[in-house]
DNA sequence: TTATTCTGTAACTTTCGCGATTACGATTCA
DNA sequence: TGAATCGTAATCGCGAAAGTTACAGAATAA
């Protein structure tokens, strides 16, 4: 397996950001709740700049914030923006063209693999930021 | 990413037994299609014997066969026997449980993880190594 | 029985990507 | 100016997967 935390941790650091709305967090600051490196969470937010779902501010009193409705934000545009790779892999070395199978399966197999991902992201664009935010939020109280 | 080539390959190998039924292939012959090495085909097609998907025979004229109906087996059983793990993993690091968020982000992302993968698996279980093998023809054929 | 062909596995190496770390320039604000 | 913060390059370390070597069974043909 080997999947990257790269998505989870950004859900993590969003919904963070989602419950001190107005309030820039510094990567030190976010570092500490992921448990991980402020150089970790700049390079993953700095991603999220670019695609325009946070924004930054640098020097004093700068940090990171929230640049969209955590209620319009789905978890398959987050799972876009941190490019995320298929869930399949082909094989490494090319297969051997002169087997029937070997030159076709590849190209079988594609549309199959692009299907079942589709309807993994129509799963995940069922929820939202704000979402995993309240589900945070209602754990905590009970 | 880094996802493994463990389902493609599988699917390939199993694709190759179901176009010569009755008929045992040769981890060599079959490592020729993939273009991989003999010994990386016998493990994996240890872990589908493990599952009674195919059958082996050691000795002089020994090799691998399909022990399943090929219309019957499906993806999705494919990718449960090779045991791909889900495509979402978790921090590394536990996050830190003296923040709200850290504490409760992974209990909150587990369920949908699981609904999300349920949906590629429910996908999966439409195509058949069967269907594959079809496909495979078809576009040898034309 | 003997030679040959295969599987079954252990052990080791190689490769590769991710995350962690260090370092430092650029930017902002008090 | 000085402290705090982002932006990013460079490098390291680790772990998983695949590739490789080696060899002990097992089955078959002669």
């Amino acid at each position: 397996m080997n999947v990257s935390t790269r998505f989870t941790v950004a859900l993590h650091v969003l919904t963070l950001l989602s419950s001190s709305p107005g309030q820039a967090l510094t990567s030190e600051r976010i570092a500490g709740s992921v448990n991980t490196n402020p150089v970790v969470v700049r390079r993953l937010l700095g991603t999220l700049r670019r695609a325009g779902i946070v924004s930054s501010q640098p020097g004093n009193g700068g940090g990171w914030e929230l640049a969209k409705n955590p209620g319009k934000l789905t978890l398959r545009d987050i799972r876009q923006a941190v490019k995320e790779g298929s869930p399949f892999s082909m094989h490494n070395q090319p297969p051997n063209p002169k087997c029937p199978v070997g030159k076709n399966i590849q190209q079988v197999l594609r549309p199959v693999y692009a299907q079942a991902e589709r309807a993994m992201e129509n799963e995940l664009s069922h929820t939202t930021i704000l979402s995993l935010l309240r589900a945070v939020q209602r754990r905590e109280r009970d």
